[in-house]
DNA sequence: GCTAACATTGACCGATCGGTCAATTAATAG
DNA sequence: CTATTAATTGACCGATCGGTCAATGTTAGC
């Protein structure tokens, strides 16, 4: 089929590491050089690979999606009770970003940097955490039907209030290198669930 | 006392032009070039009277958290019923982040740009973030007091829970044109303040 | 009026920005 | 082996980055 020798690097390790660059420092504080030697290739192995700055972030946002998002969410799909599994998710997310060095998450930190200006990143950003509303919601609507959650709850409210409290949780995490806080909003939020 | 002439411009006047370029664009997006454009200063100018970028933003977030964040929380102080008090603020806020090209908030934004790893910056975060909790956590204490919210409840984890909810809100806000998500967060979060 | 202290202007600095390209190497198809 | 196509390397581009500085006003104190 095609000719000449193979690409010598996994373009999806080094879109992981991009995703790694992105997500500690944000878009615009990232520059080429410090991603080519991140990422290990060359300047023009980058640009073949990936296209430009910006096609390579919108890769990294779904890689990111894909694997870290994907992975943490899936932990709704788990058989026994919803509201189990979002509190665990909860607890987690709880854990992760009251690590020193925590990083948040890269749609939130995305979020910081492009607004509705900017069309298109605005769209990909909406569907990327549209993925996180859905995740709650499917999880709040089992618990519906297995009796966890009162029926007249509006669980489209409550799971985008769960995606604001995702995201307000792990963007505050970035600068917190102490439990207290990150723990403060899980409970609270925990604590919604018991009553509704 | 001083000789010489005094400065041609208000050095408020030129913070507050800084304060809507970082608060739009972030702090790395956002250039010395640009910034002294939108000021209306000299680039000589700029570094006499503010220091050099980072410092210009240690005091550009200031007077966001003097003006627009005192301004917008005192709505928490005001007479009658506090929990009326906090859902007027979560209204506004709901409003002001379905708007088309609402920027969220400044501290948020700054908060996905800079980590524990720049200490002195997280630590100014956390220090302007606080000032959210606090205002938060006197209206639910007065709640208390007056008997419109449980004494069981805990409110320093509920305060924390609203400062997280609000900047998640608003960094959501700033990619969405149009009103439900904003307003499915704040429903949510307000209907948890009639069952505690 | 003279001078000392401040402000403003605009040119200028090296470094880095995102992005390109010619030359080379490497592998496969015929 | 040859020809062709792809991947890598590293030099290079103009533009912009954050920051500095000498020259030039401009004002107030003596």
């Amino acid at each position: 089929m095609s000719r000449g020798p193979d690409k010598k690097f996994d373009p999806n390790e080094a879109l992981e590491k991009a995703v790694q660059l992105f997500w500690a420092k944000g878009y615009a504080a990232t520059g080429i050089a410090e991603l080519q030697e991140q990422m290990g290739i060359g300047r023009k192995s980058l640009y073949d690979t990936f296209g430009n700055k910006r096609q390579l972030f919108i890769k990294a946002l779904r890689l990111y999606s894909e694997s870290w998002l994907r992975q943490s969410f899936s932990e709704l799909n788990k058989e026994g009770s919803p509201l189990g599994n979002v509190r665990r998710l909860m607890r987690t997310l709880q854990e992760y970003n009251s690590r020193p060095g925590s990083m948040g998450c890269l749609l939130g930190v995305s979020m910081a940097q492009f607004r509705t200006n900017d069309g298109e990143m605005a769209e990909i950003l909406r569907h990327h955490i549209k993925f996180i509303e859905e995740a709650f919601y499917k999880a709040f609507k089992r618990a519906q039907d297995v009796g966890e959650l009162d029926e007249n709850t509006n669980i489209r409210d409550l799971a985008r209030l769960y995606l604001g409290i995702a995201q307000g949780l792990a963007l505050i995490g970035r600068v917190q290198d102490a439990p207290p806080v990150p723990q403060s909003i899980v409970n609270a939020a925990l604590a919604l669930l018991e009553t509704s």
